[in-house]
DNA sequence: ATAAAACCCCGTCACATGTT
DNA sequence: AACATGTGACGGGGTTTTAT
């Protein structure tokens, strides 16, 4: 249809449920025909009837799907492109978190967003073997907490990292690295089960470095050169084994949002489809008249 | 009842990325 | 550059669901 919907007033920003939710008008303001976060729609006819003002189904406090500047940002350009500016605040991210260059195709109606960096850069020449091009074609996305960061939950996270029971675990380790010659077997109490690390005092040939999981196995690790590196390898497994929980706590925590997100999307494309209806109906009866 | 499938959680490794 | 941390992938083990 050729008439031009366009919202004016004021957003009031997202609610407090939905952290990902963040609002503002201020990019609005200065691009023309740029939809708005409003309760109020008005309608501009093609022809010389009067404008009609109709209430939206988007209340000032629920966030659009059309996004303002903080997030994604629709412009109808002249030839009828559609860019998808910027979407900081997202948590559908692209390769590299944020969209970096824009490809404009020529023919019109046609919606342009971009997958990251384009290969107009240098980054798509240079090293071409196999590994180095299968890696790239595997571009990891942000990690969580850049996007627990940028949603602004990392706070949570810090303070989760911050009443952790800091290093208990590092302690027990190695006390239990002690070299008396009975073996004190200092416990190693992880949340998932019970692991020992002892040093026993052998004389003349140095220490025997014994560990024992939980499972009840058992192996000997000879020679006195091999302390440090076993405790470095626990110290390591220990603190990884923790980074994978704390990874995968991450993200848990991310789909959790990317779900919510999905449902308020639904509902919003709903409502706003509905919204499209009635301004549909409401336009054909005024030009009936 | 039970075997198979599906699901979930965990620990580890390898490698990318971040920090110092 | 060296070291620390984050995360995808893999495989193992336990639990739940499904088909017979």
């Amino acid at each position: 249809m050729d008439g031009m919907v366009e919202e004016n007033g004021t957003s009031s920003g997202a609610g407090p449920t939905d952290p990902l939710a963040s609002a503002s008008s201020s990019a609005a303001a200065s691009a023309p025909h740029v939809v708005a976060v409003t309760s109020i729609v008005q309608l501009t006819l093609p022809t010389q009837a009067p404008s009609a003002q109709v209430q939206s189904v988007i209340q000032p406090n629920q966030q659009s799907v059309i996004q303002t500047a903080s997030n994604i940002q629709s412009v109808q350009l002249p030839k009828g492109n559609v860019i998808l500016v910027s979407k900081p605040n997202s948590v559908i991210h692209t390769t590299q978190g944020t969209l970096q260059t824009l490809q404009i195709k020529p023919e019109p109606n046609t919606l342009v967003s971009t997958q990251g960096q384009s290969c107009s850069d240098d980054s798509c020449s240079g090293d071409e073997s196999p590994k180095r091009k299968y890696r790239e074609m595997l571009t990891r996305r942000p990690s969580y907490r850049k996007i627990l960061n940028d949603l602004g939950g990392a706070e949570i996270a810090e303070n989760r990292m911050g009443t952790k029971p800091g290093n208990e675990n590092e302690v027990s380790l190695s006390s239990s690295l002690s070299f008396a010659p009975v073996i004190p077997a200092g416990a190693l109490q992880t949340e998932s089960g019970l692991h020992t690390l002892a040093v026993s005092g052998t004389g003349a040939g140095g220490a025997i470095v014994q560990y024992a999981t939980n499972q009840d196995e058992h192996f000997y690790v000879p020679g006195p050169m091999l302390e440090d590196q076993t405790r470095k390898r626990e110290l390591r497994l220990l603190k990884n084994r923790e980074a994978a929980r704390e990874c995968r706590r991450k993200k848990k925590e991310y789909i959790k949002c990317l779900e919510n997100r999905v449902a308020v999307l639904e509902n919003q494309n709903k409502a706003l489809i509905e919204e499209l209806k009635t301004l549909k109906e409401l336009y054909c009866q005024q030009k009936v008249e």
